[in-house]
DNA sequence: GTTGATTTTTGATAAATGTCAAAAGTTGGC
DNA sequence: GCCAACTTTTGACATTTATCAAAAATCAAC
């Protein structure tokens, strides 16, 4: 709990008094490798913070599992869509890792939301980070080469190489496992 | 004016204090088409609201320029990473056509974040309706075809379509304008 | 309307990446 | 330690998309 309140801390001070409430509002939750932490088709109804372990998000697309994002340590994760518009989840989130995750409801959080000008604050200056995450993301996907994304791994994630298997990661990049052997073989 | 109160009713319902303060924080803009709002290098220090007309954003990648989005009526526009960190742009914004916009400095919106919960909470809600769309970009553009994306962006955004130069499409779906010529022709 | 500039299309070819199949390597349980 | 399952690599080939060049179409200013 102490990583998690110290990781929000870290984005946006918050008064005693707020930082107080947050014990009470996440739910301690170990599990396993393997493990499904939101499926498809079911609505997500949590947001998780991940204190320790490494997640996949992925989803079924034409017969092939498509990995898009990985979560480590302090990574906030959730089917962002189906968590905010409460509609079934299109994707899968599975653990790479036995891992421990804090768990808060949307209810218990918008509760926080509503009541705490400062928590408001922090999410807000949360989402600008994730959302300036993802448009790199977005750049790097869609106008680089298979070997210039595989290279800013390395560059900017190269801890991703050491916890998650090569397969898993060639569709994070968005290309076959073929090709990353390849382009990792000229490096 | 009245549209962007409108607009900013539409996301998250404002108190008629709030909302009074708003009309003095913009200031209303005219530009020309070609004209640029933002330009690669400069720290980009305002955010605005497009009431009129259309714009792109774009960046020069190796001697190319590439488009990675468009923006139109009741679109919040900005270079999103330099606005909220101060770096200079990487990117930039043009005006496609003659527009009207509204500016808000980082200043004047920081001020009214700290001042009114309700304000802070109406961004937060925009930025996971923003998070939301670029997520699904983000999907699209990494794991689908040519044809994919183009058919995509005619049952989506098929406005786009209306108002720009096939040129920026192609670039902005990631492909030739060569490859969306073939693409097109075969529909 | 004519003209020059720009955009879009078409064709030929090249480069990047995917697919399929098989071999090599790695991992985890017993 | 051994075996079965799974992951990664390698090779041959197919497909997609990019590039270059030129023709056709469109646009904008006079």
């Amino acid at each position: 709990m102490q990583q998690l309140l110290n990781h929000i801390q870290n984005i946006s001070a918050l008064s005693p008094g707020a930082l107080d409430l947050l014990p009470d509002c996440f739910k301690k939750i170990y599990l396993s490798k393997n493990d499904y932490l939101v499926t498809e088709g079911k609505v997500c109804r949590y947001l998780y913070f991940l204190e320790k372990g490494a997640i996949r998000g992925f989803y079924n697309l034409e017969e092939k599992e498509v990995t898009h994002w990985f979560g480590f340590e302090k990574d906030f994760v959730t089917s962002f869509h189906s968590f905010i518009t409460g509609e079934p989840a299109v994707e899968n989130i599975q653990l790479l890792e036995g891992s421990i995750l804090w768990a808060i409801s949307k209810e218990t959080l918008s509760d926080l939301l509503s009541k705490h000008h400062e928590i408001e604050r922090f999410v807000r200056i949360a989402y600008e980070k994730y959302y300036i995450r993802l448009e790199e993301r977005f750049v790097n996907a869609q106008f680089k080469t298979a070997a210039e994304r595989y290279e800013n791994l390395l560059q900017h994630t190269p801890y991703i190489l050491e916890r998650v298997p090569l397969g898993f990661i060639a569709s994070y990049l968005g290309i076959s496992p073929e090709t990353l052997s390849r382009v990792r073989s000229k490096l």
